[in-house]
DNA sequence: CAGGTTTTGACAGGTTTTGATTGAAAAGGC
DNA sequence: GCCTTTTCAATCAAAACCTGTCAAAACCTG
């Protein structure tokens, strides 16, 4: 391999990652340690990384500078994203809806050769340079702050599109059905939920019995729900009920 | 096989790749490593490629890739940029190509009120948290490497707008008009010259008289052009002849 | 076809990169 | 505190790579 592609993924790796180590970089890239460090020695020098002990870290502007990482309740959304990531085979075709665990679940498909749709700015930063993934994305009015596509671009992206899953998320869940926070929001979701054979839906407990300002669709229109553990009994015969394939995910 | 074929065929190889090694290079075409060594120290000459140890790199317009942190046209590319940005007005409509030097009219236009449209994933990343502006992005197959959205998505999406200027940048221009590196490019560029009133065209001097793989269109379909100082007046008549109102940034 | 030009492949000599090794420095356990 | 483990910087020989040169081959051109 090039000195430079090396070193030009080992950035990339830091970037994304933002903290490697250097038996991983050495073991990934099938070189010796020595040639590592005098990599990482280089990418210091030049700014781009800061070299830590055992790896290096990432310092320059964050690609995805959006919130994330920082959120609450994270190693349960990870939980569900993996699980999610888990049921989606090699070859298929995933319109990713944007948010967090959505995000998650992004993270976790690096490197299944897969085609992913989606509107959302960081799941597309994060996926552009994955050599396995053909990557789609909704045009659109560009919300700020969380970087989706929404509105009529969306709308007529969308509507020509056929997908075997749509991955989303959802601000809450009542009998009634799913609920987001945003009108414009949830036009465009209806339409994903047109485009796609499968609905799969990531949600926290925490959201059962919480509506939010917008209804998006009722409890058939989804195919499977990740939840955590603690759902109640309850809630388990009412999803059972409306035909949804329910998976907990273990603690 | 023909000395130009192959080197166009290499520049091909390295534009898809990224890198590629030398090694790989000479056994695939049958040619002997000082022959493909001599074609990259052409290509390289003309500026389209980068040497590296033991192969080359692309040069073109990457914007994710580690490349772009050492190019060394940078303040030139900076100069343009800003005598572009200088004359799009507050509340104007701007279409902004993929490509390094648009980047830079992107960071320049920070801060005024403007609709931006754009089908580069880094412009979009740039842009979408600032509160002036409207952003709406182009969706569409979001090429890897240099991030921009193009195919038949892109095509549609672009069909029905109107915009008032299109901010693009060129890889050649001779006499016959622009070139660009790409077809899948080409063709989505001449769905906004159709969707722009005017083109305003970024081009440093060592473009001229360079063509690369794809033709894009006359000089005539250029409204303005922006290019540094170093530019024979030959050329400036050929321009004015083909009615492109030329501006020259100074030093 | 002869004479001249360009392209090609091979090779020698110099430079850069690499991986292994070694001793020193830092981190962690007890 | 002291010892073990891990990481680091420095060094060096080997390997990979580059530059420049040269003669042979291919290709114009008249």
């Amino acid at each position: 391999m090039l000195v430079d592609q090396r070193r030009d993924e080992i950035l990339q790796l830091i970037e994304q990652q933002g903290f490697v180590s250097l038996h991983e970089l050495a073991e990934r890239f099938g070189a010796s340690e020595s040639t590592v460090r005098r990599d990482l020695e280089y990418l210091d020098d030049i700014g781009q990384i800061r070299r830590t002990r055992g790896g290096a870290a990432y310092t320059g502007d964050h690609i995805t500078s959006f919130e994330e990482r920082h959120t609450t309740a994270l190693p349960q959304k990870q939980r569900i994203a993996k699980a999610i990531a888990q049921e989606i085979l090699p070859g298929q075709t995933v319109l990713l809806d944007g948010g967090t665990t959505t995000l998650e679940v992004a993270r976790c498909l690096i490197g299944k050769p897969l085609q992913v749709v989606t509107n959302s700015l960081p799941i597309a930063n994060l996926l552009v340079n994955q050599p396995n993934i053909e990557l789609i994305f909704i045009g659109g009015y560009l919300y700020p702050r969380t970087g989706v596509a929404l509105g009529s671009l969306a709308a007529a992206a969308l509507s020509g599109m056929q997908v075997e899953r749509l991955i989303m998320s959802t601000g809450g869940i009542t009998e009634r059905g799913l609920y987001n926070s945003n009108t414009l929001l949830v036009d465009c979701e209806r339409q994903m939920i047109d485009a796609a054979q499968e609905v799969w839906v990531a949600a926290d407990s925490q959201k059962f019995g919480r509506s939010a300002l917008a209804y998006l669709c009722p409890l058939s229109a989804v195919t499977r729900m990740f939840v955590d553990c603690d759902l109640s009994e309850n809630w388990r015969t009412t999803l059972a009920d409306a035909g949804v394939t329910v998976s907990v995910t273990e603690h």
